[in-house]
DNA sequence: TAATAATGTTAACAGCGTAAACATAGTATA
DNA sequence: TATACTATGTTTACGCTGTTAACATTATTA
């Protein structure tokens, strides 16, 4: 048995990462990650200022994923249009966020201040950077004005889809007319986000 | 000095409430808003089974007040056309969410599963309602699949955007791209929402 | 009036983030 | 190579948290 791990800042935040998807970040505290890595609960405290700055590992390696996803959703099929790939895009990006629903929380979470973190702005902002790419190709001379507000209305569609249909099941919810809208939604996710997202 | 409140269970809600805006829900302590109250730390459960009881209480106040907020501004001004109100309910909408940030997140924080809460599904499903009554005006004769899918894409929205803006003050990082974007939004909401709701 | 239910208090529990003091291991320098 | 220094681990302890159990007081009802 030694004494010094080796590499215990890399398993405390990719145990930090498993927990934090399974159980949601408010349900993960640090001593179950310690224990996790067999280490000493304050032992994370040799590697992380504070819980928020592992929470913001967690949070950065969300969007590096995210980044990925997304450019390799936009450019794996060269034989689709360019509008086809924006929506392939948009189902990628809601894909993410409800199959790691968790996660995607975090990432958005207010309790972790991107701006303290600039490893973490990067790499969300890198994630943005995909959407940018595919608007401007199919908008070509888009000034860079109209360029942004493209951007922000497409990102806040379907950030927003996450949120909502993630947000308490409310499709389980039948009977309200919400409830059923959603249903309706989730049934055909790929023509919603076509219609959605077009233009 | 009396033994008995009287009206204990109103005044938590209304402490639990002010505290939950200025401090947000995961920095809200039961034991804080009974000290409020002047009333012992336990007192509270006598009328909550646990915390997540007062706060989805909370979070059901804040859909009545955002249904009425939609309701208000979809009404106010019968000189507007049905497209120009319908962007006033977009702008009230997330100017409600900008506004009580942290009340808007507890709304749709995971911890609180709405199915649980019949009363707090119904508040929400109410605000939903006001964007249902108004896209159907617009839209005479949509099909209900339509419809639902209308309301969900334009819901998504402006949430999404609530969601944006507010995330990690990301436009007070300037030099990002994606900074960049939202300080271009930002400055002029409405002409945003005029676009963003278009059809 | 007596029993019961509702609503308060006090005491105690385990779990949490975190800091301080200390122990051990690896690394650089004399 | 011996020694200092730094990095990284442990132990202990603190105050705060949600929550439960046992008890006290008040309101209501039979």
């Amino acid at each position: 048995m030694k004494y010094h791990h080796g590499n215990l800042k890399e398993e405390l935040i990719s145990s930090a990462c498993k927990i934090c998807e399974a159980n949601g970040h408010a349900h993960m505290s640090l001593r179950s990650i310690a224990k996790e890595a067999n280490v000493s609960q304050t032992a994370p405290y040799r590697h992380f200022k504070t819980k928020e700055d592992l929470l913001a590992e967690v949070s950065k390696k969300g969007f590096e994923k995210l980044g990925e996803i997304l450019n390799q959703a936009s450019g794996q099929n060269k034989k689709m249009s360019a509008k086809e790939r924006f929506v392939e895009m948009g189902l990628a990006y809601v894909k993410f966020g409800l199959e790691r629903r968790n996660t995607y929380d975090l990432m958005h979470s207010p309790i972790i201040d991107k701006v303290e973190f600039p490893e973490l702005l990067e790499a969300a902002s890198a994630a943005f950077d995909e959407l940018i790419k595919i608007i401007a190709e199919l908008n070509p001379g888009i000034s860079d004005t109209d360029l942004s507000r493209q951007c922000i209305r497409h990102w806040a569609q379907v950030h927003g889809l996450v949120g909502l249909v993630g947000d308490t099941k409310i499709d389980e919810s039948a009977g309200t007319n919400a409830g059923d809208a959603m249903s309706i939604v989730k049934k055909d996710l790929r023509s919603f986000l076509a219609m959605a997202l077009d233009s």
